[in-house]
RNA sequence: GCGAAAGUGGCGGAGUUGGUAGACGCGCUGGAUUUAGGAUCCAGUUCCGUAAGGAGUGGGGGUUCGAAUCCCCCCUUUCGCACCA
């Protein structure tokens, strides 16, 4: 490329970007339509933000991603729908309000501010029109409204039953908030808690989230087996035991019905509501209620950890085993799960580790059901642990020689035929809870009445406001059960003395809806234009980082499925396509963390660098799913290509305003022309490629090759230099904005570039005149022929023979056959 | 422990899905220009070797004319789930 003048083409960003941010704006570029074409629409959404503080580049490399997508559909055509919103409600804004002494609103309303200002000198194309603050009234109402079509369709209930409760925020968390057994937030141990609590019914929607991870072609594999795994679906067994003595029934799920004749024990879990009702006898009693107490201390940590010695108390009670009538002695032990199944196992030592290594250490029977095959047998003595793998039923009645799935069914059926047991799916997924007893979240919009129980909310009376409290420290009760003039209110129903519920809901609740409040952001009416919803729905691209793999991500489908059986929405899943961006972390592999201290700013790069090469660097330093370590070096390469190469290819126009939708006729254009036209269309050709798939370390490779070989002093055709140039600028445009725009105006247009088309390839110039083959003798390379691009083999063969090296190594030998891949490579296989 | 993904120069990373390994950039080396530069330009830069040549994509085997890519075994790293009966 020629040498330009240094100081006339000095790119001076600040004035620039700050000249194309308030002419977009005024423009209104990013407005979406209110009722796009169907067909036509590309609704691209990015995880709103939680407003803890300015944005940091994590949140910064998650929006440009979607920034380039957004901007590279609008040149496509598309009608873009870019919206951006906050997910404001939550306990760290509670925290840090209560630190700082000041409300969390206004904590939180400072941070949004100071976030949305950045975003904007960032130049992020949203439609800053829709923007929505789920902490606000008129969003939150809708929050409350979406609760209310939940509580009526029963999927929203309280029940009791022991909680995870954080002793640090004095709230109960969902199993989702609870990671390594601590609390998610602030690593406080979490313990259990026997509390009436709210959940959602989402064990009901279990079987869909998983099925329809099928239909989802455009979620990464990992997310969807993490959801699966995470939902944990697993059929089997019920199967009924009588306590003797009691009166009581207790079922017990199993995956192995065909070891049912290897029970020696049954165990239950120290929660299991049954215990109660066992009477049990004086001699155990004491025993048993010590291990309960015992037990409930532990944290689920030292509870589940797999080095943990199980441990239990024989409870002086027998069960019986309805296939053989066998008594067996019932056990309460810590290591049987309450919430999964019936909180209840068969203990078939023989056929499962865990009852294997419980059984060793209470001297309980070992009893072989099951052999590996039909020539092997298992001695109960010499086994060191249980046979886990199926094989023929032994010393099982009819069953025996029964193996696997065979097996399995033969003895369910049988049992279900008794009614003694039937069919069970379980899993692992449990009902969300959704309630806290802290501040500043959404109001559970119901009201408690003595005579008419549980009343939603009428919708003419909603939202239930927040209301402005000094005091809201938590203190294991919800703080809004002291505000009386909160809490006492008149039924909706019998017009009796009546209180609110004093809970607010997850965050989670809230953000579990918000693309649906985007398409509709100021209807009073209603939560969302349904039409609005069937236009512009599914989101075509989900931008966001992994962490949300199995909360949000299975949340907010849960909620479109909900909304889809109730007729608000027409589609089964809200977005897809998912994309997960890697974590940025500091130069040492840290995450970056205001308590550590190593957060880098966006900003501090922006003001040094200028916003586009900001984002060129983020671009370029690793492919989008790859974590990055952020270093300030990463910088150097792509400021050099931006400023020194790219931007001052504007002033190699002749304005000659070349036709763009036009292709050249190869033909008429000289050798050098033609090589630099080919090069312009590969990389149009793999460029767009790139954008698709967000590869855009590898869409910036190819722009720094195309404008390296760019030399307007070997270009005669004044129209063919202009067209590379503007093509150039158009194909960088989505990642440098601001530039391209500036660049697209000394062109001579007025209109914005992203509204300019985007390139499409010259499929007749993909291939050069001329191009390389390589000519390997035995698989070994020994050396590279140039020949023309439409060279047929023979004339290739021929030219690869006349090479000296080759000839070197062929010399004397035997060739036993050639193998010709067209355009590429030619291997002479000799002996 | 189970499951998933990944291992390529000093570094970030390319590699057309079985066809010239190391694109592009950082860094480094040498040179040019400059009063000077942490500016700019040119050249070089996987390793061994003066060269011819040889080796080479975590290690070992295999399939193939040809393997970073496919298959088997092992090692390492990251992530997820962690007593789910």
């Amino acid at each position: 490329m020629a040498t330009t003048q240094k100081t006339h083409s000095k790119y001076d960003f600040k004035r620039i970007e700050q000249k194309w941010q308030e002419r977009w704006d005024k423009q209104g570029l990013f407005c979406a339509p209110e009722l796009p074409d169907k067909d036509n629409k590309f609704y691209m959404l990015v995880m709103f933000l939680y407003p803890s503080g300015d944005i940091h580049m994590g949140h910064f490399r998650n929006y440009i991603i979607g920034d380039a997508v957004a901007r590279r559909q609008m040149m496509l055509g598309k009608q873009v729908l870019h919206p951006f919103g906050w997910d404001a409600f939550g306990l760290p804004a509670e925290r840090a309000a209560i630190q700082r002494g000041i409300h969390p609103k206004e904590w939180t309303l400072e941070n949004i501010n100071v976030s949305r200002a950045t975003l904007q000198k960032a130049g992020i194309s949203y439609d800053w029109s829709r923007e929505v603050n789920s902490c606000m009234p008129d969003y939150y109402k809708w929050t409350q409204w979406m609760f209310i079509q939940l509580f009526k369709k029963g999927l929203a209930y309280r029940k009791r039953g022991y909680v995870n409760w954080c002793p640090e925020d004095k709230t109960v968390l969902a199993n989702e908030q609870v990671v390594d057994g601590k609390c998610e937030r602030c690593e406080t141990r979490v313990v259990k808690k026997d509390q009436i609590q709210w959940y959602f019914r989402i064990t009901d929607y279990a079987d869909r989230l998983i099925d329809d991870l099928d239909r989802l072609p455009g979620w990464p594999d990992n997310v969807k087996t993490m959801q699966r795994e995470w939902i944990g679906r697993s059929h089997g067994a019920e199967i009924d035991f009588a306590i003797e003595h009691s009166g009581e029934k207790l079922p017990v799920f199993t995956t192995r019905p065909d070891t049912i004749y290897g029970v020696t024990f049954m165990a239950i879990s120290p929660e299991a509501e049954i215990l109660d009702r066992l009477n049990v006898e004086r001699e155990y009693a004491r025993k048993v209620a010590e291990y309960k107490q015992k037990a409930l201390l532990r944290t689920d940590i030292e509870r589940a950890s797999a080095d943990t010695e199980k441990d239990g108390v024989f409870t002086g009670r027998y069960a019986v085993n309805p296939f053989n009538g066998e008594r067996v002695q019932l056990w309460v032990a810590d290591y049987v799960l309450a919430g999964y199944g019936t909180g209840a196992v068969m203990g078939v030592p023989a056929h499962d580790s865990r009852d294997f290594s419980f059984a060793k250490k209470y001297g309980i029977p070992i009893k072989v059901v099951i052999h590996p095959d039909d020539h092997t047998t298992l001695n109960p003595n010499e086994m060191r642990d249980a046979y886990v793998d199926y094989g023929p039923m032994v010393n099982s009645d009819q069953f025996d020689g029964l193996a696997g799935e065979k097996a399995v069914s033969a003895v369910t059926e049988y049992a279900a035929k008794r009614g003694i047991g039937r069919r069970k799916v379980n899993y692992k997924l449990k009902d969300w809870l959704i309630s806290r007893q802290r501040y500043w979240g959404c109001p559970i919009p119901i009201i408690h009445c003595p005579k008419c129980g549980e009343v939603a909310v009428p919708d003419s009376d909603l939202p239930v406001l927040l209301p402005e409290v000094k005091n809201f420290q938590p203190k294991g009760r919800s703080p809004l059960a002291d505000v009386p003039e909160y809490i006492n209110v008149t039924c909706h129903q019998c017009g009796g003395e009546a209180q609110r519920d004093p809970d607010t809901m997850d965050t989670f609740v809230c953000s579990s809806w918000y693309f649906l409040r985007y398409l509709d952001a100021h209807n009073e009416r209603e939560p969302f234009d349904k039409k609005k919803a069937t236009t512009w729905l599914p989101v075509d691209l989900y931008v966001g980082g992994i962490t949300h793999a199995t909360g949000h991500l299975i949340y907010f489908r849960f909620f479109h499925k909900f909304l889809y059986d109730i007729g608000w929405v027409d589609c089964a899943e809200p977005a897809s396509r998912l994309f997960n961006h890697g974590m940025v972390m500091d130069s040492s592999g840290e995450v970056m963390s205001k308590s550590k201290g190593n957060v880098v700013s966006p900003m501090t790069l922006i003001d040094e660098h200028g916003v586009d090469v900001s984002r060129l660097a983020m671009f370029f330093t690793a492919p989008s799913e790859k974590e990055v370590l952020w270093s300030s070096e990463t910088v150097t390469g792509v400021e050099k290509f931006a400023m020194n190469r790219l931007y001052p290819m504007a002033k190699l126009l002749r304005d000659s305003q070349p036709n763009l939708k036009h292709y050249f006729n190869v033909a008429a254009l000289s050798a050098d022309e033609r090589a630099i036209y080919v090069k312009l269309n590969q990389t149009i050709k793999k460029v767009a490629e790139n954008y698709d798939d967000l590869q855009f370390n590898t869409a910036i490779a190819a722009l720094m090759e195309l404008v390296r070989d760019f030399d307007p002093a070997k270009i005669a055709n004044a129209e063919l230099n202009d067209y590379i140039i503007l093509k150039t600028i158009q194909l960088a445009a989505p990642m440098a904005p601001h530039m391209a725009e500036e660049m697209w105006e000394m062109a001579g247009f007025h209109q914005s570039v992203f509204k300019s088309g985007w390139p499409e390839y010259d499929p007749a110039a993909i291939v050069g005149d001329t191009i390389e083959i390589a000519v390997q003798v035995n698989g070994k390379l020994r050396d590279t022929i140039r020949v023309p691009a439409n060279a047929s083999q023979e004339t290739v063969e021929v030219a690869a023979f006349e090479s000296a090296r080759v000839k070197a190594h062929i010399e004397g030998k035997q060739i036993v056959k050639q193998i010709y891949v067209k355009g590429r490579i030619l291997n002479i296989v000799v002996r």
